[in-house]
DNA sequence: CTTAAGGTTGAAGTTCACTTGAATGTCAAG
DNA sequence: CTTGACATTCAAGTGAACTTCAACCTTAAG
């Protein structure tokens, strides 16, 4: 059993963070000492993880909390399943855009660096706006984001 | 050239979001027409896809800005060229992160589905976390995401 | 006993990306 | 000439995710 400090340096996180998840209510029962020190499991390290994983790959604190073992060993088997399923999807999603993102910087650079001596950047820029096929319509309805 | 209110139909934005993105800076020189009613030319829809493309791709309105063209038909040739291939080697390190994510999602959700049926929660809890690496240190520094 | 390094709390402050509100101006249609 | 849709500004509010602050308690070392 450790104390907030070490737990803290354990996982990277500063004290502030992890009292402030748990007033969030990611930290489940915590268990405090008899000085009312907080006290908390090796597992702790691996809970904290799993939520700085799962904010890295673009959960919700909220989204977290729902899904989050409020005891380890106590998972919401089906609705955690189905909400994995759905962050693959969103990650899937991202990835396309990423990707899309990329290529449309690449051929970007390409253009500009093909531009030739002799044109205006102006007529360059909007060379290249064309050639991205931004001009016509604009956006789409952009994609919200998983609840 | 349009109307703001157009803009905001042509893009998916708010008017409001629209003002906001120039009170950032991030539209440089919005002409006005004589009664102060702003005037954008068609191009203005490619920018705001441009931005709203960037921000769903995990750029921040400030990392926008350093990067758009203060005026379509003026960029500034080298420093744009350099902070594309700077891009794209953001988007190649996040593409590496999604990639990792989605992959420890994916393995996750196996382990979950390959559950012995007689297995405790707690138990198969534990044996997912193991098999993710994430019980013994916890958590690597966290990288932090580009300047 | 004092001091320093930790711990406790609740409340307030910060940044980001907007959104909402209030007061006012513009303009085409009836 | 009024109505309604749209525009303007500036200020304030929102929600997420923290961070910082102030005031106080606990514990080990000198």
């Amino acid at each position: 059993m450790m104390k907030i400090g070490e737990l803290a340096e354990r996982t990277g996180l500063s004290t502030a963070t992890i009292r402030f998840y748990e007033s969030k209510g990611l930290l489940s029962a915590v268990s405090r000492q008899a000085n009312g020190y907080r006290s908390y499991p090796p597992e702790a390290v691996a809970v904290l993880s799993i939520i700085a994983n799962a904010q890295r790959t673009g959960f919700s604190l909220d989204e977290i909390r729902q899904v989050l073992p409020q005891d380890l060993s106590n998972w919401q088997h089906d609705a955690l399943i189905a909400m994995l399923h759905k962050k693959i999807a969103d990650i899937e999603a991202m990835q396309a855009r990423l990707a899309q993102s990329k290529t449309d910087l690449q051929t970007l650079v390409q253009l500009i660096e093909a531009k030739p001596e002799d044109m205006a950047c102006g007529d360059n820029a909007r060379r290249v706006m064309v050639s991205m096929g931004l001009t016509p319509t604009g956006l789409e309805p952009a994609v919200k984001s998983a609840q």
